[in-house]
DNA sequence: CTCTGGCACTCTTCGCACGCGAGTGCCAGA
DNA sequence: TCTGGCACTCGCGTGCGAAGAGTGCCAGAG
């Protein structure tokens, strides 16, 4: 196991190297952080911690810079979450409270997070199939056409249009809405099949195709991976990166376009608490030099949604989380409101 | 005037720099165009060029590059738009026919855009105030609580919740929600205004003042500004802009996540048809080494919204314009349909 | 056993000079 | 008006040497 004082140097290496950007050599090091020793002593620590494969040497003759692992280490053991000042905590307020609607939330949301934390920052949208049913509307637009509205408790509204085998009355129409509304309104939407399924049984046979194809409508929004909704922004902050980053950019912003990657991403973190994926721990390649950082938020205990950052592994770990954290909170307590 | 010949050059110019990304010479240009004339020749037309401000060079010693002047007077008087090929246009539309709402409309077309012209695309959400209103609908979700949704004819949907004043009952809700509709459907946005506001005066006055409230909540969604959405997409394609881009893509990626600024970039342009806006023709100065091609698109012979392309300066404008022209004929196909 | 100072060694980086090659401008002649 | 020739200018890549940062190792002290 590794003593005490070369936890303190992997540490200190992580923040000056979080820093500066630079490789961190054992004399800048003992000059920085009075660690009491020497820069021989601190070599030799240095040596140790590379052998275990916490920290590394670009080339022969540089200092070192933290490896994956390293980080892992240092948000694991050494470093906590840093809180938000009191004054940061009512910014994040007062901007959440203006929003007028959940599009305006999320919005707001993103703009927040990538300026808090200088990184890349990604919400999603409340998933439906966390949420319950607050209202579900049929409008008729046409004779044989008609408009499905969900609306969920987190204010999300969701439509589709539905095209009718069969004309539909107003009198069916208004009945149809009505016994709907009666059965799922206040219910979780993973409910919402098994309580609708018998409903086509309670009209006319006339009636009962365009019933039947109104329930597959709802149940087709409800799936999985179709449902789910992201906004990212904050990409600007991809350029404070690095001096090499042409290469490194371009596979962080193909990744940042693919939705699928990015829900599967915030997906994989299981944690109730604010989880970290450091470099390589990330599924997707093209996101091996960065971190993500991640949690989920929601009106009351549980989670409806996941929001997070993505930044490069020489991120601000505890100020990352801390802001992270704080804005979910905040984000769950909007939504509560509303 | 500028001789025939030399707007010869510069087109040649334009066109092999666009393809090599490199300053061109004069002996490149004859070798790779037949111009039927010696290299000695085309530095003389050359030379008048750059009097004119047509081109310039790096350096003394380098090759010529166009200038915005340059690549203006290339678009207007020296190429076509290059029409998209069969194939092309059958691909286009096969994938927009997939989508199943308007904000799958909008995000299909954004990635064949960015897909099409491997640039940043932009497409602006159908204006509300140049659309018509299909159906307003209110719903009661607590006894004081109503949730305003509006519904265009493009497809586009906009909720807003609205604390009433006074509790609200189910008759009046009824008997609102058919008052307005009975005015309003099928009338223009811009209309409204005048069309509601009278309304009030049929309530008891228990009920005025959640109807006025209703009201100024819907006047409010209407406001110019207020009221525009859109969605970017391809941003990875930033990362082909040139060698030195640091420096080129931060202002970039700025420019675009500011969706004020590009709201601006697309209404500037009251062309009917493809409008192309080159490097310093764009009043954002992060945008300055960009050019912008956009389009209006709508369902019928009339514009609702724009979208369109954002490029270095140095992009294919013949392929870029006909791509983004092809695209809008589609999407308003789309959105008539729906 | 641990820490320390010293010392030799390794590599990267930077500055500089140099030569090559691309491209130009100009001029005299067709 | 066009062409071929020629001298000139620069940017760019290369090679070399000095400087500097940082390391590893070792012998000695606590």
């Amino acid at each position: 196991m590794l003593s005490e004082r070369r936890l303190q140097v992997l540490r200190a290496i992580v923040q000056d190297y979080v820093g500066t950007e630079e490789p961190v050599g054992s004399k800048a090091l003992t000059e920085r952080h009075n660690l009491g020793v020497s820069p021989a002593t601190v070599r030799n620590d240095m040596a140790a911690l590379e052998e275990e494969g916490f920290i590394a040497q670009p080339h022969t003759s540089a200092g070192r810079i933290p490896t994956d692992k390293g980080y892992r280490l240092f948000v694991d053991k050494l470093a906590g979450v840093k809180p938000m000042s009191p004054p940061e905590r009512r910014a994040i307020q007062n901007f959440l409270e203006g929003a007028v609607d959940l599009d305006d939330v999320v919005a707001r949301t993103v703009r927040l997070l990538a300026q808090l934390t200088r990184q890349v920052a990604v919400v999603q949208y409340p998933s439906l199939t966390r949420s319950t049913v607050r209202h579900v509307e049929l409008l008729s637009l046409a004779p044989a056409r008609l408009m499905l509205v969900l609306i969920t408790d987190t204010g999300r509204v969701e439509q589709r249009m539905v095209d009718c085998p069969a004309p539909f009355g107003e009198a069916s129409l208004a009945d149809l809405r009505a016994r709907l509304n009666s059965r799922v309104a206040g219910r979780r939407f993973t409910d919402v099949p098994s309580l609708v399924e018998d409903l086509p049984e309670a009209f006319e046979a006339d009636d009962r195709g365009t019933v039947s194809t109104v329930l597959s409508t709802l149940l087709e929004t409800l799936v999985e991976e179709n449902e789910e909704r992201l906004m990212i922004g904050g990409t600007a902050n991809l350029t404070r990166f690095g001096h090499d980053f042409p290469l490194t950019i371009r596979p962080v912003l193909e990744a940042l376009e693919e939705q699928v990657v990015l829900l599967k991403l915030l997906g994989e973190a299981k944690d109730p608490g604010v989880t970290v994926r450091i470099g390589h721990e990330n599924a997707h390649e093209g996101l091996n030099s960065t971190s993500v950082v991640s949690v989920g938020y929601g009106s009351g205990g549980e989670a409806v949604a996941k929001l997070g950052v993505v930044g490069p592994t020489r991120m601000d770990y505890p100020g990352t989380m801390g802001a992270v954290r704080a804005v979910a909170r905040y984000v769950g307590q909007i939504l509560a409101e509303s």
